[in-house]
DNA sequence: TTATCATTTGAACAATTGCTCAAATGTTGG
DNA sequence: CCAACATTTGAGCAATTGTTCAAATGATAA
């Protein structure tokens, strides 16, 4: 088994073929990426308490509100990222604002995570 | 179909049935809480990177170093809030420490995001 | 029109985060 | 023991984040 030593830094590589073997195996940077701007949408309770939310039913700001607690424009203010993100689509409906999940991945996605935490 | 009124904050619930419906199906505070823990650690790029060369090989904290693009001391930090998650374990050989994967779920969470990410 | 209500927006703020630097551990070999 | 090296740790810092507050939209109804 080769070790090759080159610097790094001040440290240097133990295992060469092991690191370009990985690297070989991992996604790039561009992917690596969007994958942890996906997590990072769900990371957050009240944005994953919205998308879980709709993921059941539509729903105007106000009632989404009332379910989740913090104020309308903190809510607002989520909803417009997952909005940008294209998560959520909405419709108009007067003074009112209905929104729903427009994801079908994020639901796959919130329940193999509930597997790994083990509830539900 | 009925409309309740309640104030909530300055603004008020237009439909009580529908909140409360929806507020038994997800999950309570507490589980929402660990849900959005589980993709928070995923939701960083450095994390996320050591936990994909985890999945493929247990490496020492040097060659992750070298693989990902940030100091030594920045993947020590990393893999020390891993291990606390207890998402990943190691083994000393020396001066050397060799880490790896210890979470079979993590695998299949970012198998389902990365398809949502439509990559891989 | 004006008043009222649902929602959005921007600014300001505190809290959190991930990094670097420097110093501390802990292990090996001379 | 001492020197070298891999790793860990704590402090400090800049950047990001989620929230609230106040003001702005946009729609309805009187």
């Amino acid at each position: 088994m080769q070790k090759a030593k080159i610097e790094v830094c001040k440290t240097e590589i133990v295992d060469y073929e092991k690191v370009e073997r990985v690297r070989s195996q991992i996604p790039g940077n561009q992917d690596i990426t969007e994958l942890s701007e996906t997590f990072k949408v769900l990371s957050d309770p009240t944005r994953l308490k919205i998308v879980l939310a709709l993921a059941n039913e539509e729903m105007c700001v106000c009632d989404l509100t009332a379910l989740i607690n913090v104020s309308v424009s903190a809510i607002s203010h989520q909803l417009r990222l997952l909005r940008n993100m294209r998560l959520v689509s909405y419709r108009k409906e007067g003074k009112m604002v209905y929104y729903k999940l427009d994801d079908d991945h994020v639901e796959n996605l919130i329940r193999e995570a509930s597997k790994h935490v083990g509830e539900w």
